[in-house]
DNA sequence: TAGATTGTTAATCGATTAACAATC
DNA sequence: TAGATTGTTAATCGATTAACAATC
């Protein structure tokens, strides 16, 4: 209900979950949808449900549930998903050349404004809407166009460096892909996303239970 | 100490980030690692590494901490970092041709042994060392080698019907990057990593106090 | 020895779940 | 009206942190 307070982590963390699932009822045109029909939806219990969409400015109504219209507007405000971002990206291998080709992200507020790497031999390329700049061209970048986001995508032995860079160019907000812990100043948040390390976590959870299966 | 016990989730999710820094370490010549540098590193607690590293068969020595060849091997023994897991990627879009051609997956355990797509004009391209296979040949092919993981990279509209796929071929374990809850059996275990809900928490963190700076 | 650091127990903190009166 | 579902409080559960005796 008080959208101005303190929502915690483990909420923030299911919010874009909730978004997608309320878009996707919207599209098939359902106006309404209950605690429980969402839980049941995304793996979750009715109670967690009321209770996370009580952190937000919305009323569900006894009998009903809460308005699908309503629900996505206040997801879609909490999670700035109506503000442009403006995201760079700095490492074109593979995986830095796959976001920037990557249509969804401009389609949900988040546009590539920058794609860079060290190596000239790519520099010049395009890849998407993307062209590759010098990595030393980034403090120049910054001047003029606001970055919000820095998504690290170098090999690991970099991105602290790389980290570093981004600070420096006074980018706010880091997404970190590399496979490597990175030290920043406590006014900047990150936010690790690691393919390899959710992999591990599969096979941990192979090597308990999967492994005696077969 | 006890290495049958069950884990709980949070220390299992840290595990990944140990062993990368244990190995860090090991590299620069460095033979034992105290808590609280463990800790400093990685930006937790000196009780929260004592209490993680309780779990495994591992004892450290007072005075001079834990021997970073004896973290990294338990480390890779939980793991299962040392065994080598089958990996089939769905969707050799963008994403999954990226995924497939990254080398540090083999490198760390996970071969990637086959890569399919339902688009017939990518059928017989190769990506890295894998070549794109028909959707339709995914059973056949589970039939030829035991699939341990199977990546889901496919629009969220498919996802769904993937999942549906890879458990009816088998597979225990998957990793879903498509922005979109799935549901599957209890006994198939899913580990969701999705680069558009972390870009969306970094921007809830932007909204929060970022926008306020500038 | 003195001091640093572990392993572990207990305390704290926070998230999830249960329960139920209010309400549509 | 009767019944379904909310919003919210209280109970439970679990993770993190603090504390400290044991130990090298």
């Amino acid at each position: 209900m008080h959208s101005s307070e303190q929502i915690p982590h483990p909420v923030i963390r299911r919010l874009p979950k909730y978004l997608v699932h309320v878009q996707e009822l919207r599209e098939e045109g359902v106006e309404w949808a209950s605690s429980q029909e969402i839980a049941d939806a995304l793996g979750l219990t009715s109670s967690t449900v009321r209770q996370d969409l009580s952190h937000m400015d919305l009323r569900g109504i006894s009998k009903k549930g809460y308005e699908t219209s309503q629900l996505e507007a206040v997801l879609r405000q909490i999670l700035g998903a109506d503000i442009m971002h403006h995201v760079v990206i700095i490492g074109a291998g593979h995986l830095g050349r796959a976001l920037a080709e990557h249509g969804a992200f401009a389609r949900r507020g988040f546009e590539i404004c920058g794609l860079f790497d060290r190596d000239e031999d790519l520099i010049g390329k395009s890849f998407g809407n993307a062209e590759v700049m010098s990595i030393h061209e980034l403090a120049e970048q910054a001047g003029k166009v606001k970055i919000d986001i820095g998504i690290i995508a170098v090999p690991s032995s970099a991105a602290q460096n790389v980290a570093e860079m981004l600070v420096e160019a006074g980018v706010k907000a880091i997404l970190n892909l590399a496979y490597k812990h990175i030290q920043v100043p406590s006014n900047v948040t990150v936010v690790d996303a690691r393919i390899m390390e959710s992999l591990q976590e599969l096979a941990y959870a192979l090597g308990k239970k999967g492994k005696a299966v077969n």
